[in-house]
DNA sequence: ACTAGCCACTTTTTT
DNA sequence: AGTGGCTAGT
């Protein structure tokens, strides 16, 4: 039907409102808000806005529904309509007579679903749609795969043959579970090592590969063992009511492709969806995607190519390199501009990544100025890296950078260690991201343990863990009769004890599981008739846990502590979640990573691996062991595709930084228990040499701040041992620089070249000069003359 | 059944 | 280097 010229008008205004609302926007940006309908790539650099982006389409679906691509009006419009809404431009005051005919479609906070990488993100997603639009935000679906997985699978997981109140297993049970089986089955564990088979299989969920199919198409010896490994893992976990990670995603993706009732109830649920960090989805991720999204395919990803950084555990680039294949007539949208960091830190992202083959190709810019340049450090160990770093950190500290905004990153985790440590003594306030988490530890896992046998008794493995902690006299002798005698019935160990007495076999032990059983019932009541706290609390008593750490001593008396901590845990999250049940307590610890609760407003140091600064930004960026061997990492240096992960890992680090980044590299360094001598990281030239800072630091002396503590202030660059390394001649305009030579530098005079460093295209020296120390310089930049 | 002491392994990165 | 698992001895 043809329109009208009042009602073409008033459409057209329409959108020119829209469009203005939208105004703070860049017109790239606003691109991306407006294209609510059908496939959308957005290919986001690093600090382009796109979560600003993602927050305004959100906004823009609830404010005005599909109307900016839409002829529909709610009702016939009149010329008064169209004059309206005119004034409306001018005065951006919508009238409410016109107000309806600004929205069309029915779109609900509830019909969109985003979906984020980390609960963190999901949480701030929610802030900020809440500060925008209201209360209504607080509706939209914003969650992660795992936890939106958690959700469906909670509500329809017994079409499956798993229970509602399945269980959650962390790494750590999947290893007990694959260790016992390769017990169980006579494998040998150095022939086929745990955590190869388990990431193995993890890989085969992820292509969704069922054991069916693998021990269909095993024909090798190994393959065939995997294949076993593989099916009698999940016959375990089945039997347990459990899903691992992997299975999250992968049953739910089965869920939905043989539940075609399922499927339409959150396809016609789900109007919207949205995907950020799509780079780092798996294929069934990208699977699941897919099975959510209905026929109006409505569908919006936002990655970057470029920070694809998990492909070790199962996600795929080619998910976003290739989802305009996937979903015809994709609109592809570029955001380029970056509004984070200054041009020397983004000239050196850029120069670095150019080196990687397999990407889309994009370059970052910015309006941002030229910036400080990039500080490159140099150690002699690792204790020493950690000192320089502290010096920078506290010189920044001085130029007015609050602490929280400086961050520590690394490749692994056990180099937080040395840093830790000098951080410690010099009294710098620091915060460690990641690493072993809170609910790790062993105190932690054994409360949450007990809690899980409540919530589900099938959940034999968490009642091995605590069955005998503290000793109630059932030991391994017990516990394998009891499993035998359970696996023939093919019930819970827990109904075995419960009926003890009927088993001649358990006889001996029968008190002792009677008295086992008669605390777990009691737990039973007390969460059947009180809170949550309640509850923990009974478990902390009831069970003798309380008193066998009482009886540890001071080593008992911190891990006390902890358990107390969990109490406050608990407490709070009954006042946060009204709701809140002992099943969704329980996932939630499950799901939980340390950045979730990443707390911005502690005025520290953060220190945390690559890896967890993703989609984080921090003033000044130190990253620390830019060494051959540690980053790119020993295994990753003969592997293309592996150096290239490590390349976007780089990338990543980098663009972290918005007006300092310093990166650190250090000589020797003690690692598995042995010192080794790396080389200078690849990616250091790969910098832009008009990037790095030429050393010609202002002569003046390092103020002590009231964090640093006595005997730290005597930072000793280059020691003997550098001098000893094997000279290299430098050969750059004209001159040769070789470890041993007198040079004359226009400001710090006179001095010896202690070392000589390949960079870039360029040669660090180390000079002892005379009157002023050791400074290091770039043979090209500094004003040096030969004597 | 429990404990102490020894050995081996860890190391990528995380939901 | 540190931790956790295993063995052997009580």
């Amino acid at each position: 039907m043809a329109l009208t010229r009042t009602e073409n008008s008033f459409i057209e205004l329409r959108k020119q409102y829209i469009e203005k609302r939208f105004s703070n926007l860049n017109p790239v940006q606003r691109s991306a808000v407006l294209k609510t309908e059908g496939p959308l790539l957005i290919l986001a650099g690093a600090g382009s806005g796109k979560t600003t982006v993602v927050v305004n389409r959100i906004c823009c679906l609830l404010e005005f529904g599909n109307a900016y691509e839409s002829d529909e009006l709610a009702r016939p419009v009149t010329d008064k309509d169209v004059e309206e809404l005119r004034n409306a431009l001018e005065t951006g005051e919508l009238t409410s007579s016109i107000r309806p005919l600004m929205k069309t479609g029915v779109i609900k906070p509830w019909n969109i679903l985003a979906i984020t990488f980390t609960n963190k993100a999901a949480g701030e997603l929610k802030n900020r749609i809440e500060a925008a639009v209201g209360s209504d935000g607080l509706d939209v679906f914003a969650s992660t795969f795992h936890s939106a997985c958690v959700r469906f699978l909670r509500s329809d997981a017994e079409l499956l043959g798993f229970p509602r109140s399945f269980t959650i297993y962390d790494t750590d049970d999947s290893k007990r579970v694959m260790k016992e089986i390769m017990k169980d089955l006579s494998i040998d564990d150095k022939l086929f090592p745990l955590n190869p088979q388990l990431s193995k299989i993890g890989r085969y969920k992820d292509s969704m590969t069922s054991p069916e199919e693998v021990t269909a198409t095993a024909k090798e010896y190994r393959d065939r063992v995997t294949a076993k490994l593989y099916s009698e893992y999940q016959k375990r976990l089945k039997q347990a009511g459990a899903f691992d990670f992997d299975d999250l995603i992968y049953f739910t993706v089965r869920l939905l492709r043989e539940h075609e009732e399922v499927r339409e109830k959150y396809q016609r649920r789900f109007k919207y969806i949205m995907v950020d960090e799509y780079q780092d989805t798996s294929y069934a991720q990208s699977l699941l995607v897919r099975l959510l999204t209905g026929s109006e395919r409505n569908l919006c990803v936002v990655g970057d190519d470029d920070q694809s950084i998990y492909r070790f555990r199962g996600a795929t680039i080619e998910n976003i390199l290739g989802f305009e294949n996937t979903f015809s007539n994709t609109k592809t949208i570029r955001l380029e501009q970056n509004y984070r960091s200054t041009s020397h830190i983004l000239n050196s992202a850029n120069s670095v990544i150019k080196n990687n083959k397999g990407r889309k190709g994009k370059t970052l810019w910015t309006n941002n100025g030229d910036g400080d340049k990039i500080k490159i450090i140099c150690s002699d160990t690792e204790q020493e890296e950690a000192e320089l770093i502290a010096k920078q950190i506290t010189d920044n500290l001085n130029s007015g950078i609050r602490l929280k905004n400086q961050a520590v990153l690394y490749r692994m985790n056990a180099q937080s260690n040395a840093i830790e440590n000098y951080f410690a003594r010099a009294g710098i306030p620091y915060r460690v991201i990641g690493g072993q988490r809170f609910f790790d530890r062993a105190e932690i896992k054994d409360m949450i343990a007990y809690m899980c046998i409540v919530s589900n008794p099938a959940d034999d493995l968490r009642l091995q863990r605590i069955i005998n902690k503290p000793s109630r006299k059932i030991g391994a002798a017990t516990i394998g009769e009891l499993s035998r005698i359970a696996d023939g019935l093919g019930v819970p160990m827990l109904e075995v004890i419960r009926d003890a007495d009927d088993f001649e076999t358990l006889s001996k032990a029968s008190n002792a599981l009677k008295n086992f059983y008669r605390i777990y019932q009691k737990l039973c009541d007390t969460l059947e008739n009180g809170t949550l706290e309640d509850f923990v609390r009974d478990i902390i008593d009831s069970t003798g846990y309380r008193a066998m750490l009482t009886a540890e001593g001071d080593e008992g008396e911190t891990r006390l502590q902890n358990v107390e901590e969990l109490i406050s845990t608990v407490k709070q999250y009954e006042q946060e979640n009204e709701d809140g049940d002992l099943d969704r307590f329980l996932e939630q610890v499950a799901l939980v990573s340390d950045i979730d609760s990443y707390d911005e407003n502690t005025d520290a140091v953060v220190m945390m691996t690559l890896h967890s600064a993703k989609g984080l930004e921090f003033d000044c960026v130190y990253i620390a062991g830019m060494e051959e061997g540690i980053f790119p990492g020993e295994l990753s240096r003969f592997d293309e595709r592996e150096t290239e992960e490590e390349r976007r890992l780089c990338y990543v680090g980098i663009t972290r930084a918005k007006k300092k980044l310093t990166l650190s590299y250090s000589k020797s360094r003690m690692l598995f228990g042995q010192t080794r001598r790396n080389r200078i990281s690849r990616f250091l030239d790969e910098l832009p040499p008009e990037c790095v800072e030429l050393p010609v630091e202002p002569e003046r002396k390092i103020e002590r701040t009231d964090y640093r503590s006595r005997n730290s202030g005597s930072v000793t660059l280059g020691s003997q041992a550098s001098s000893i390394r094997q000279p290299k001649p430098a050969v750059k305009n004209n001159a040769v620089y070789m470890v041993g030579d007198r040079v004359n530098h226009r400001v710090f005079g006179d001095g010896t070249i202690l070392s000589v460093t390949e960079l870039s295209s360029d040669m660090l020296l180390e000079i002892d000069f005379d009157t002023r120390g050791v400074k290091k310089t770039m043979a090209n930049y500094a004003p040096l003359k030969k004597l």
